[in-house]
DNA sequence: CTTAAAGATTCATACGAAGTGAATATATTA
DNA sequence: TAATATATTCACTTCGTATGAATCTTTAAG
């Protein structure tokens, strides 16, 4: 179980455009391509998804770049990962055109692990990018807010 | 984000000895592959690795097979799904070895998707192999523990 | 002590999603 | 019109996952 490279750029695009929103001059894609080492056309493709998704704009030609079209403190993490990642098939019985499962139906699988992610989901809903980008003083504010929000007592690490 | 074929698979293989867990003759492999239409011998090597990890025993020879070593009400789906899986590097900073990103300790994104994976796999924590194939009478209840345990607003539909 | 039935192992390959980047087109401003 | 930016297209690579054929090993039945 893991998220794409996909979405994981997705973030740091989002991420680095929050942290230079007060700058005059937009972010330009070669700029967050070479900070975290990615190929500028493969990052491309990227921004324009996220453009078409309407989390940033982009403006050409010089001067051009990119701007964020929501204050970060209003994008939730959760969103743009559901949008950003492609496939949330758990298993094969999600998927009505590929599913073979015999016993279809007849189990409780499919909705204990839509419940499941909904909850993975739920806790990146708790979570904007202003708060992943925030200075170290508001962190610990941020880190309470996770732990509200989940619930759940605080994550011990996953083996392996 | 997707569960792997292979968990999918290891999942039917013990709800369906937990089905049959009553039954004289223990189940076969090549029982569960006709009744799943998967080919045996793929099937087998989730097997041992079932077995490996303690979840059934298997007897070589005429009149042998599976069967689980604890009772179905006793299967964890999420420790079934932690050895199933083989990764779960939600994003390129998870692991050390192949990370490549500039900010990382720099930003909360760690933080927070291991604090989302934490609150799945509590979700599948809740959950019996017992509970998956209970009959009809016995889900209401099954149901209402996901509930418990997450602490969280019902799932909602995920879009797309 | 041979045969049938079961799991175990090894090997090779198929397949598709994801990722990559070169080349080129389009738009905008100075 | 030149420079700088995003946008598009195409071809290719890479890797995890999945698959199954063939064969070996173990065990009980007769």
């Amino acid at each position: 179980m893991r998220l794409t490279h996909w979405t994981d750029y997705s973030l740091r695009v989002l991420m680095f455009c929050a942290v230079h929103a007060r700058r005059e001059q937009p972010v330009t894609i070669s700029e967050i391509a070479e900070a975290h080492g990615i190929s500028r056309s493969h990052l491309t493709k990227i921004v324009v998804a996220l453009s078409d998704q309407g989390w940033l704009e982009t403006t050409r030609g010089r001067g051009g770049g990119l701007r964020l079209l929501r204050p970060a403190a209003e994008i939730r993490l959760g969103d743009v990962v559901r949008q950003a990642e492609t496939d949330f098939t758990m298993v094969e019985c999600f998927d009505p055109g590929s599913n073979t499962c015999r016993i279809d139906g007849h189990c409780r699988l499919k909705g204990v692990l839509h419940s499941a992610l909904a909850s993975y989901l739920a806790v990146l809903d708790g979570v904007t990018l202003a708060d992943l980008v925030a200075p170290e003083a508001v962190r610990g504010a941020a880190g309470k807010r996770v732990q509200m929000v989940t619930g759940l007592p605080p994550p011990r690490p996953v083996d392996r």
